[in-house]
DNA sequence: GCGACAG
DNA sequence: ATCTTGTCGC
């Protein structure tokens, strides 16, 4: 697909269940060693994110801020449920948003943004906040351009990123409770130690000390900063009822 | 050269 | 992310 790197993202999306259907006709049809075509399309987001990313400003362009929103999806195979809390500097909750939004790309490590990024932009139009936080690097990325980043040059909008595992860069200790992320000998991220660790870094139009003051004042030391945990619950309740979801329903009517 | 790889 | 029951521990 133009990125041998992502091979086993991709291997796995076209061996899911619903592609079966799709694999067995694509079999029969040609032999893909021998006449397989590709545009490589992968190589060409590729170039296009690492253009993308000079436009990226690692600065703050509000002075002040007040509504902080929060941005999630849940799935169901493609579907995607999206939620958006916004809360004010003290973490209530100002308003919220839902979405539903088709996904047209499948999740490779690196292109993340072209599977959620427009489920995400979807429930954001229409809200009104100072700065978003999303589930998602921002510049700690291979090409400087995470989803954070990419999503918030689409939207013109300050926002930042928070992640629970690393995408790439080095961890080295700064000090109590803190330790920095370096890519390619440049900062690009802090890691918030003293429980399970979050790494905060910046998506487009905030500092990273900024971004990550912010993410501090919503951020129990556990679990996602309030916004995203909001919004990820949101998420997670606007999808379908399965079956595991209703178990608790039925325990409720017979007891 | 091989492997690592957000949600 | 999603599939999923009970279980170990503060």
């Amino acid at each position: 697909m133009g990125d041998p790197a992502s091979a086993p993202a991709i291997r796995d999306s076209l061996f899911r269940p619903d592609f079966l259907r799709y694999a067995d006709k694509v079999n029969k049809r040609s032999n893909p060693f021998t006449s397989f075509q590709t545009d490589k399309p992968l190589l060409r987001l590729a170039e296009k994110q690492a253009k993308l990313a000079k436009l990226i400003i690692e600065e703050d362009v509000i002075v002040d801020w007040e509504k902080i929103a929060g941005v999630d999806a849940a799935y169901v195979g493609d579907r995607a449920y999206a939620a958006c809390v916004v809360v004010d500097r003290s973490g209530r909750v100002v308003s919220e948003g839902s979405a539903e939004y088709e996904a047209c790309f499948p999740y490779v490590p690196s292109y993340f943004y072209y599977r959620e990024g427009p489920a995400l932009a979807a429930v954001v139009r229409g809200l009104d906040f100072d700065v978003l936080m999303v589930n998602a690097h921002g510049v700690a990325h291979p090409r400087r351009l995470g989803l954070a980043s990419q999503l918030g040059l689409e939207l013109d909008k300050p926002i930042l990123g928070v992640s629970t595992s690393l995408l790439i860069g080095e961890v080295k200790r700064r000090g109590e409770g803190i330790s920095d992320v370096f890519l390619d000998g440049s900062l690009v991220g802090v890691r918030l130690d003293g429980g399970p660790p979050i790494i905060v870094s910046v998506g487009h139009m905030v500092s990273l000390g900024n971004a990550a003051s912010i993410v501090e004042a919503l951020w129990r030391k556990v679990g996602l900063p309030r916004p995203l945990a909001l919004a990820h619950e949101r998420a997670r309740k606007q999808r379908r009822p399965r079956v595991s979801d209703l178990r608790n329903t039925l325990q409720i009517a017979w007891s």
